[in-house]
DNA sequence: GATCATAGTCGTCTTCCTGACGATAAACAC
DNA sequence: GTGTTTATCGTCAGGAAGACGACTATGATC
């Protein structure tokens, strides 16, 4: 028997992605431009109701997919074959103030996408305008009463400054930085990603003796290229190893 | 200007709780028995409707309150005072497969709080019956078809499950496990409380070793007990450091 | 009161990991 | 060839952690 439906108020579900990308050495988020009010014309993080029959997890990899036509990979899966285009797709947290969107009261369950860099910078999702921002510029508190605000539109930098975290925070301890690498890369390609994911420069010998003696982080492919200059290096994938013990720490401030 | 109501499926939002404790060197849960269908009769983590102006964060707070009477630490303030009776309570995660209630759409937003253990064991919510039970029995497969199933109503095995995870992941780089502890208490109770949420045994000098050599971990009130037998020892307070630098590994499989 | 059991606290030793940094290797540009 | 760039290997010192010995201060037991 349902609910009497007077006994609850009625809640507006949506899923809100951050997107994040490493681009020319610099952490980039994805930012639609807004169409409609309120904020309209300002940037937000692509987002969208759930579905009568969805799953959080199934209307976050919708939005996704429409948003940047990337795949979210089964994490149930051991992700073992040579992953295709595709991005890490994870629950973030769940932001629910009243009043957060002024128009009703809206729950929106936010998810943390990572992705590598995409030979496409044009999203074409159905937002009017989409592009990638490095975060700190989206992060900016709020400037001046420009007609043009750069910040973010709701509290999604709130939730953008979350999610950033969390990645900075999660590249730490697992092999998630790969989900920002094409499937086969360098070390020193992995070594950029961190390097502009918590926006430190690390010592490229030490790197390289970490991540290729963490059993199960890397495999060699075989391969070598050339494609950042100076002498070939080897290409890996990842491998299956998803926990690294121990982890990699980041800098002291 | 409101949406137009019919632009997206209203949901319930609710807000359950996943409540640990330490008793008697094991880690346990706070359990409710359902009062109604479905799942009459069976064991459920307590929680309930978010309402219409409330956070999310200020709903899980209120249930804790109605359900053990414990209150909040508010996660913003330093927490610096000699903290009287309050629990640690932070967001988990949200479910919402769509037939995780078989009456309606109910999206949970998911808490976790930890607490010291309670002088009174048996809360006085507005649930009939309530418990404190070892989570390894409450994560139980769902037993024969008895008519007194021990596993958990709907989805909130998972949902203690993930709660657990979180807890047994935290105390590792955070002080959080001092939540479990009194506002005073020895380095051997906040030891028994590291045994009980791994489920391992700790050596005591490397143990004393590292959290009396964690700056900012432990401040010693000056007073000394006696009260687990024994050499008397040194009495503590949870100092200011929530981030343990490097942290305290579990101990490999 | 002597002995024992129980907890707490301080040290030592070895091993592993990391940060700092020197050195060599293999490509490309001129 | 010379210089530049990036990759990769090696060395060394310092710090942290696991294993474990030794000593201390209580209450319990004989």
């Amino acid at each position: 028997m349902p609910y009497d439906p007077s006994a609850f108020p009625p809640f507006a579900v949506t899923v809100d992605l951050v997107v994040l990308t490493v681009r020319s050495h610099s952490l980039c988020a994805l930012a639609v431009r807004r169409g409609e009010p309120p904020f309209q014309g300002r940037w937000a993080l692509p987002g969208g109701f759930v579905r009568e029959d969805e799953d959080l997890t199934q209307a976050a990899a919708r939005e996704l997919l429409e948003e940047t036509g990337l795949r979210a990979h089964d994490p149930a899966a051991p992700a073992e074959p040579p992953q295709e285009n595709g991005a890490h797709l994870e629950q973030l947290a769940t932001y629910g103030d009243p009043g957060r969107d002024p128009r009703m009261r809206v729950v929106s369950v936010a998810h943390l996408a990572l992705a590598p860099d995409l030979p496409a910078p044009r999203p074409g999702g159905d937002a009017g305008d989409a592009r990638w921002a490095p975060v700190e510029e989206l992060l900016q508190p709020a400037g001046a009463d420009r007609d043009q605000d750069a910040s973010l539109a709701f509290d999604h930098a709130h939730i953008l400054a979350d999610g950033v975290e969390r990645a900075r925070s999660k590249i730490e301890y697992s092999s998630l930085a790969t989900a920002f690498c094409p499937p086969e890369f360098t070390v020193g390609e992995l070594r950029r990603v961190y390097e502009a994911v918590w926006g430190v420069a690390l010592d490229p010998r030490n790197f390289h003796r970490k991540v290729t003696g963490t059993p199960g982080f890397l495999v060699p492919t075989g391969g070598t290229t050339t494609r950042q200059g100076g002498r070939p290096a080897q290409l890996f994938r990842a491998g299956g190893a998803t926990l690294l013990n121990p982890p990699m720490l980041r800098p002291e401030v």
